[in-house]
DNA sequence: CAGTGAGCGAGCTTCCGCTTGACTT
C-alpha cells in the first residue's frame, strides 16, 4: 500500500477515487510544524534558527500519518506545489524518518485535480527540494522576527495586547493613506448642460461638449445659464454621424482574489463570507443521494483551466451556443506572481447549470455559484460587439454629442445574466437620426455635479491592491481584513473601510519609524530574494542577517526613546459625565468603544456609546448597541432606560435624522435596493436610497 | 421573516500562511 499525504480531505477523498485500491489518501490539515506562539523561538545567535514544534492540536493528527505509514510500502508527499506545500512535506517527512528511519518517502506535485494529472504525478516521484524549504523558512522567520519585534513596541508605546506585522500593517497604512485623501478632497463645483430634444415622439438628452470652438466647462450657474441664453433653440441640427463596433472581450476564469472582487462588487459579500460559502462548494453539497464538490480549490492565484475541463466546456459551449464557440481555446497566462499550485476557480462539472443545482442550494451559496460557473463558461466564448452611434448636434455656437449602443453579437454575454455590466443596461436609447436633421428643442436641463476625490477601501478594493502589490496570499486576504477589523483598527462603515483613531496612531507610528520595513516594496523584495534562495544563489541564512542588524537596532532605539502615545487614544466628546460633571472620553476596551469619565480613576463611570436619542416620547434615554448576554447573536440596539423604557430595534441606527419627522435614520438593506435608509418611526414613511449615480429620495 | 436585554473596559498580548473541525451556548 502507498500512502499520499495532502493538505485538503476533500481533495484525499477525489484522489483516492481516482487511484483505486493499493493507495491510502490522507490529508495533513496543513501546517503539522510550525513557531511556537508564545514566544519568540528564533536563535538569534545561531543563525536564526528556527526552533519549530509539533502545531497545538495536530499531535493526534501527525501521530496518525505515523501509524499508516509505517504499515505503508511507501510515502509519497503530495502537498500543494507552492513554498508552504514544499515545507509541509519536508516536515512530514522528517517527522516520519524520525520514527520510520529508511522508510521510502518521495515527493509529488500536480497542479490540477484531474485522474490524468494524478496517475502521471505518481509516475513521477522526485525529491523534497531543499531550497524550496530554506525560502520558506526564510519568509517564516522573516515574518516572526519583524510581527514579534514590531507588536511589543505597540504594547509598549500604545496600548496592550496590539500587534503589527509585513502584512496587516501594510494593509493598515494604505487604509490610512487613503483616508488622508479622501479627508483632504476638496471637491469642485462643476455644471453640466445636456438638451432635451425630440424627434416623433422620442426625447432623449445630448450634452453640450464645444462652445464657441472650446471645450465646454461651467463651474457655476450663472456661467451655464450666459451659455443658454446664447443657444438658439430652434435650430438644432444633426450635423455629423459616426458607426463604430466596440469588442468588448471576456473575463478570465476566477483567481481567489478577482472572485472576492466580484462577489463583493455583485452580490455585496464580504471578502470572509464569500470564503465561507466557496468553502461549503468546494466540500460538496448534498444532491439527493450524492455528494458533490461543485467548484475548484478557492484558495488559488492561478487562471489556468485543466485540458480536461477545457474540452468540457468547449463542448458545452458547442451545444448550448454554438455561434460563440472561438475555433481555438482562450488561454490565460498565470501571472509572474502566482505560485500556480492550483487551477482556476472554477465549476467541477459545467453541465451542473445553475439552474439544475438550484434545489439543493441556499440562497447565497446559488447567488456565488452563478457567479463562478457564468465566468467560467463565459472565459471560453468569443468576443461581444457592440454598435456604437455617436451623433454630432449643432445649433449656432453650441456642439452637442449623444450615443446610443447596441449589442450586435452577444457572444459570451449570452451567459452572462448575473454577471452583465451595469453599462450595458444604462445606455440611453436614441431614434436613429439623419443628417442634416433638425431636431424639436424641449428643454435644457443644467446639472450641478461636484468633482469626485478617491474613494475609500473596501473588501473588493483592498484586496485588488494587495494581490496586485503582491502582498499577501490566497488564504490570506479575508483574515487581513478580518485581523483590522477586529482590532479595532479599521470600521467598516456602509462597505467601506475607514481607520480608527487608533489605527491612525499606529500607522503614523510605524511608517514613521519603520520607512523600510512598512512598505508596499518590502514585500516584493524579499520576494526577490526569497526567489534568489529557491534558485539556490542566495542563503536564507546571510538574506535574514542582511535585514535584521539594521531593524533590530532600529527597535531598541524606538524602544529605549519613543516616548508612549497612550494619552491621544482618548477621544473627547460633549458627553457631561452625570455622576461628576466632568465630560466624557471614548476609549477603546476589550469589547469595543465605550465612553469613560475624563476624571479615571477617581470617577469609575462609564457608558456605551450613544448612536441616537430614543424616540419614545418623553424617555430621554440614548440608544446603544447591546448583545444577549452569552455575547453571541446578532447585534440589535435598545435604550438605556431599559428596563422603564424598552424600545428596541435590530437596525442600526445612522447619524442622519429624519426630513420628515425628525426621528432618526435606520439603515436596513434587502434584494431589491441593496442598503437603504429608513425612518426608525412607523409611522412615518421616509426611504432615502442611495444609487451610483447619486442619491434618491422617495417615499413609498 | 421574526427575533428582544450583562457588564466589562490593565494583566502577559504578537507574526504569516497552510488547513478544518472542535469547542461553547
Amino acid at each position: 500500500m502507498t500512502l499520499i499525504i495532502v493538505e485538503s480531505p476533500a481533495k484525499a477523498l477525489t484522489i483516492e477515487k481516482y487511484l483505486g485500491s493499493g493507495y491510502k489518501v490522507e490529508a495533513s490539515m496543513g501546517h503539522l510544524v510550525d513557531l511556537p506562539k508564545s514566544r519568540l523561538a528564533i536563535d538569534i545567535e545561531h543563525d536564526f534558527e528556527p526552533q519549530y514544534i509539533t502545531v497545538r492540536g495536530k499531535g493526534p493528527k501527525l501521530k496518525e500519518l505515523l501509524s499508516i505509514a509505517a504499515r505503508a510500502d511507501e510515502v509519497l508527499l503530495a502537498s500543494d506545489n507552492d513554498r508552504e506545500g514544499e515545507a509541509i512535506a519536508f516536515h512530514i517527512r522528517n517527522a516520519i524518518l524520525k520514527k520510520l528511519p529508511g522508510k521510502t518517502i518521495k515527493r509529488i506535485v500536480f497542479n490540477e485535480i484531474t485522474p490524468d494529472a494524478i496517475r502521471e504525478a505518481v509516475r513521477h516521484p522526485r525529491e523534497v527540494e531543499e531550497n524550496k524549504v530554506c525560502a520558506q523558512k526564510g519568509r517564516r522567520v522573516l515574518d516572526r522576527l519583524v510581527g514579534y519585534n514590531l507588536s511589543p513596541i505597540l504594547w509598549a508605546k500604545v496600548k496592550n495586547g496590539l500587534s503589527a506585522g509585513r502584512v496587516q500593517s501594510v494593509a493598515l497604512r494604505l487604509i490610512c493613506e487613503r483616508e488622508r485623501e479622501v479627508v483632504n478632497f476638496i471637491p469642485e463645483e462643476y455644471w453640466t448642460l445636456d438638451a432635451l430634444l425630440n424627434k416623433g415622439k422620442v426625447p432623449f438628452k445630448a450634452s453640450l461638449v464645444k462652445w464657441q470652438d472650446r471645450k465646454f466647462e461651467a463651474t457655476s450657474k450663472k456661467e451655464v445659464e450666459t451659455v443658454i441664453s446664447q443657444i438658439p433653440t430652434g435650430s438644432m441640427t444633426v450635423t455629423d454621424k459616426e458607426i463604430r463596433k466596440k469588442q468588448q472581450k471576456p473575463k478570465p476564469p476566477f483567481t481567489t482574489s478577482t472572485l472576492q472582487q466580484a462577489a463583493a462588487n455583485r452580490l455585496g459579500f464580504t471578502s470572509r463570507k464569500t470564503m465561507q460559502i466557496a468553502q461549503q462548494l468546494y466540500e460538496g453539497i448534498s444532491m439527493g443521494s450524492s455528494r458533490v464538490g461543485l467548484i475548484t480549490y478557492m484558495r488559488t492565484d492561478s487562471t489556468r483551466i485543466s485540458d480536461v475541463a477545457l474540452d468540457d466546456v468547449r463542448k458545452y459551449i458547442k451545444e448550448h451556443y454554438p455561434k460563440a464557440l472561438p475555433s481555438e481555446p482562450r488561454i490565460y497566462a498565470a501571472s509572474q506572481k502566482a505560485q500556480d499550485a492550483h487551477e482556476a476557480i472554477r465549476p467541477t462539472y459545467v453541465s451542473y447549470e445553475p439552474e439544475k443545482v438550484k434545489e439543493y442550494l441556499n440562497r447565497d451559496q446559488l447567488k456565488l455559484y452563478t457567479l463562478i460557473w457564468e465566468r467560467f463558461v463565459s472565459c471560453q466564448m468569443s468576443n461581444s460587439e457592440t454598435r456604437l452611434t455617436s451623433y454630432t448636434i449643432k445649433s449656432g455656437e453650441a456642439e452637442f454629442r449623444c450615443h446610443s449602443s447596441a449589442v450586435s453579437e452577444k457572444g459570451f454575454l449570452a451567459v452572462c445574466k448575473l454577471l452583465k455590466s451595469k453599462d450595458d443596461d444604462d445606455a440611453q436609447r436614441i431614434p436613429d437620426l439623419k443628417l442634416e436633421e433638425r431636431l424639436t428643442f424641449v428643454e435644457w436641463k443644467k446639472d450641478q455635479h461636484f468633482t469626485q476625490g478617491p474613494s475609500r477601501y473596501t473588501d473588493a478594493s483592498i484586496v485588488k491592491m494587495l494581490e496586485e502589490k503582491g502582498i499577501g496570499r490566497p488564504s490570506t486576504y479575508a483574515p487581513i481584513i478580518s485581523v483590522l477589523l477586529d482590532r479595532y483598527y479599521v470600521v467598516r462603515k456602509n462597505k467601506q473601510l475607514q481607520p480608527t483613531v487608533l489605527g491612525e496612531i499606529i500607522s503614523d507610528l510605524l511608517t514613521e519609524q519603520f520607512p523600510e520595513t512598512i512598505n508596499v516594496d518590502f514585500t516584493a523584495k524579499m520576494e526577490d530574494r526569497l526567489d534568489a534562495v529557491e534558485e539556490g544563489t542566495l542563503d536564507w541564512h546571510r538574506m535574514i542577517g542582511d535585514f535584521y542588524q539594521p531593524f533590530h537596532e532600529k527597535v531598541r532605539q524606538v524602544q529605549a526613546t519613543l516616548e508612549s502615545v497612550k494619552g491621544f487614544l482618548e477621544e473627547p466628546t460633549d458627553q457631561i459625565c452625570e455622576k461628576c460633571g466632568r465630560p466624557m472620553v471614548k476609549k477603546l476596551g476589550k469589547y469595543g468603544f465605550f465612553l469613560a469619565c475624563s476624571g479615571f480613576p477617581e470617577c469609575r463611570n462609564t457608558q456605551s456609546i450613544p448612536l441616537a436619542d430614543c424616540p419614545r416620547e418623553g424617555c430621554g434615554g440614548k440608544i446603544v448597541a447591546r448583545k444577549k448576554a452569552n455575547g453571541r447573536g446578532r447585534e440589535f440596539y435598545g435604550c438605556t432606560n431599559y428596563p422603564q423604557c424598552d424600545f428596541i430595534s435590530y437596525f442600526k441606527p445612522t447619524e442622519q435624522k429624519c426630513p420628515k419627522c425628525g426621528q432618526f435614520l435606520v439603515e436596513k438593506s434587502d434584494k431589491v435596493h441593496g442598503i437603504y435608509r429608513a425612518c426608525i418611526n412607523d409611522k412615518c414613511d421616509f426611504l432615502h436610497y442611495e444609487s451610483e449615480d447619486g442619491d434618491g429620495e422617495r417615499q413609498h
